[in-house]
RNA sequence: GGCCCGUUCGUCUAGUUGGUUAGGACGCAAGAUUUUCAUUCUUGAAAUCAGGGGUUCGAGUCCCCUACGGGCUACCA
């Protein structure tokens, strides 16, 4: 009865005190400056689940004035792969992803390279010893691993725990003069989180809500490496405090260990400032289920990388959007869409755009597949937007290289006829080339449904009607077609086998449209060619 | 195995005080336009809201269970 008022009194007080404390504490969060991260490791190529992340990032400080900082967490040495980096960042840029601080910009929270900040961790995780919420632990790699291998035997899982931890050789285990003798000898160790027993930990999620866990489930995460460096998990917390981080946006496979980082925010004394967290769903391979991953791009035809990538170990060369012609607006457009949406029917927003209309909360809670038939749609609404000239400059690139020599104001013309026509760039020249280049061969299909015995002796008269009228479009049109009713033929006799002997297939835009730019004399070239070479099928 | 997260047309999704013929987009099909192919436009098919229980006059919307999917489970991030 007497501990049962006693623990009724507590409970009020206690929730008295964190209703207030919450009060002042979002009090604090809605002066607070924004500001966030993006985080990548330096270990390959960023995946474009990791550009989303980076773009949401990117809309949500943006859109609250705040600013966008760019860490590299190049912690773990083992893993880093030259050209990353730099990689990520021609990558970001591209896109038109703008950091405010971070590395190749500069600011006043440097560095922001986590290799370069090395020297700043160990106090931090010294602090951690000395209040007791870590300790150090001497256990060998291989040790650790015969534990496991002896747990697996016993069709168990071995976790280094509040339960196993007694067990295992550790600060907690060895006498004192006996940790320092190892250390001062030099000896490895790392420094573990000690987690407390049976604590219930909560997480507030700004996508998912409230997500809790118990701490007897999770594991005494290694926090300082035997290598001097911290792990992530140290590292980013000790970061985002001190670079004042005032929400973590991030993807959805580190909410399993949000709850360490919580625990390591109250640890160092920091949760009044703790930053918010939002994890991102994860982006699903269009097959079947599962993250999607490096290899799935190439082989179900889109690229995964936002940049071209050549792995440097292994030659190995992974497609990027930039080389495979997507529209960086484009990109940003279908990432922003993957997971996100804005309740209205708009679907093509600019990245200013986007950073008005997005919101935290809108964002779903599951995985989104990628689908590449509405990129493309996505890329073949921008093209359209998109200026002739625009096009045109980037179209000439293409013609260059095929050792296509145009005029300026004729390629131009080429382009606004057919560009709507097109998802990409580089689909143009398949679509536009006998506007370049008089065809070499005529397609068999339909020179059996179009080219009829008498074909010869009409489109010989038709040549003749083009040699002898004005060179102009609507005077060229309304001859032939005279010609046409004169002769009491159907239109389709004539124009399509016209059209052959111009295109070499059954495509392209208006035919008189085509002979102006062609001109009279390619015009009635072509014309010949045809009626001498096209047989009857 | 354990823990956590998720589940509306094939795909992305709308649906946010429980009352909708469950809406849109991509893709697909048909039609229209055109001299062809595309574009464009119109129309259509397409979700028993994972399944089962509740709560309620009434549930896609709230609760529980199950199934399935995914993530994490390193001195990786």
């Amino acid at each position: 009865m007497c501990v049962g008022n006693y623990s009724f009194l507590f409970f009020f007080t206690t929730i008295k005190k964190n209703f207030r404390r919450c009060i002042v504490f979002n009090a604090i969060k809605m002066e607070r400056k924004i500001r966030v991260r993006f985080a990548p490791s330096p270990t390959g190529p960023l995946h474009i689940g990791g550009v989303r992340t980076a773009l949401y990032n990117y809309f949500f400080a943006k859109q609250h004035g705040g600013e966008m900082i760019l860490r590299i967490e190049d912690t773990d040495q083992t893993r880093f792969v030259p050209g990353a980096e730099e990689y990520i960042i021609e990558a970001l840029k591209w896109l038109g992803i703008k950091f405010d601080e971070g590395v190749g910009i500069g600011g006043n929270y440097g560095p922001y390279r986590q290799s370069e900040r090395k020297p700043m961790y160990k106090q931090y995780a010294d602090q951690l010893i000395n209040t007791g919420w870590a300790y150090y632990a001497f256990d060998k790699p291989e040790e650790l691993d015969a534990k496991r291998k002896e747990f697996e035997a016993q069709k168990k899982t071995f976790q280094y725990d509040c339960n196993t931890r007694s067990g295992m050789c550790n600060s907690l285990t060895l006498p004192a003069v006996e940790v320092e003798r190892r250390i001062s000898s030099g000896e490895p160790y790392v420094v573990r989180f000690k987690f407390p027993a049976d604590t219930e930990i909560r997480v507030h999620d700004l996508i998912r809500g409230e997500v809790k866990m118990n701490s007897n489930l999770l594991d005494d995460k290694v926090l300082f490496k035997s290598d001097g460096m911290p792990t992530y998990h140290l590292a980013n917390i000790v970061d985002d405090h001190t670079m004042e981080i005032s929400h973590v946006i991030r993807g959805e496979e580190w909410l399993p260990s949000a709850p360490l980082h919580v625990m390591l925010y109250k640890a160092f004394g920091w949760e009044d400032t703790m930053p918010q967290f939002a994890h991102l769903p994860l982006l699903l391979k269009p097959d079947g289920n599962g993250k999607l991953s490096k290899r799935d791009g190439d082989r179900l035809g889109f690229p995964v990388f936002p940049l071209e990538w050549h792995d440097p170990k292994t030659g190995e060369v992974s497609s990027g959007y930039r080389e495979k012609g997507y529209f960086p607006e484009a990109v940003v457009n279908i990432l922003a869409f993957l997971g996100w949406n804005p309740g209205v029917e708009q679907e093509i927003f600019s990245i200013d755009e986007l950073v008005k209309i997005f919101s935290l909360d809108r964002i779903s809670k599951s995985g989104a597949k990628f689908d590449v038939e509405k990129a493309k749609w996505f890329n073949h609404k921008y093209i359209q937007a998109k200026s002739d000239e625009e096009i045109t400059a980037i179209f000439e690139k293409d013609l260059a290289e095929r050792g296509i020599n145009a005029k300026h104001d004729y390629v131009l013309q080429v382009v606004a006829l057919m560009k709507e026509r097109v998802s990409f760039v580089s689909e143009l020249w398949e679509q536009t080339t006998y506007f370049f280049q008089a065809p070499t061969e005529y397609d068999p299909a339909v020179i059996k449904k179009r080219w009829k015995e008498d074909t010869p002796a009409h489109l010989t008269e038709i040549r003749k009607i083009v040699e002898t009228t004005a060179f102009e479009k609507q005077t060229l049109h309304d001859a032939v077609m005279g010609y046409i009713q004169g002769n009491e033929l159907n239109m389709g006799q004539i124009m399509n086998s016209f059209r052959l002997t111009l295109v070499g297939a059954a495509k392209g835009p208006d035919l008189f449209e085509l002979i102006s730019m062609l001109g009279k004399d390619e015009t009635i070239a072509r014309l010949q060619k045809g009626i001498e070479t096209i047989k009857q099928i």
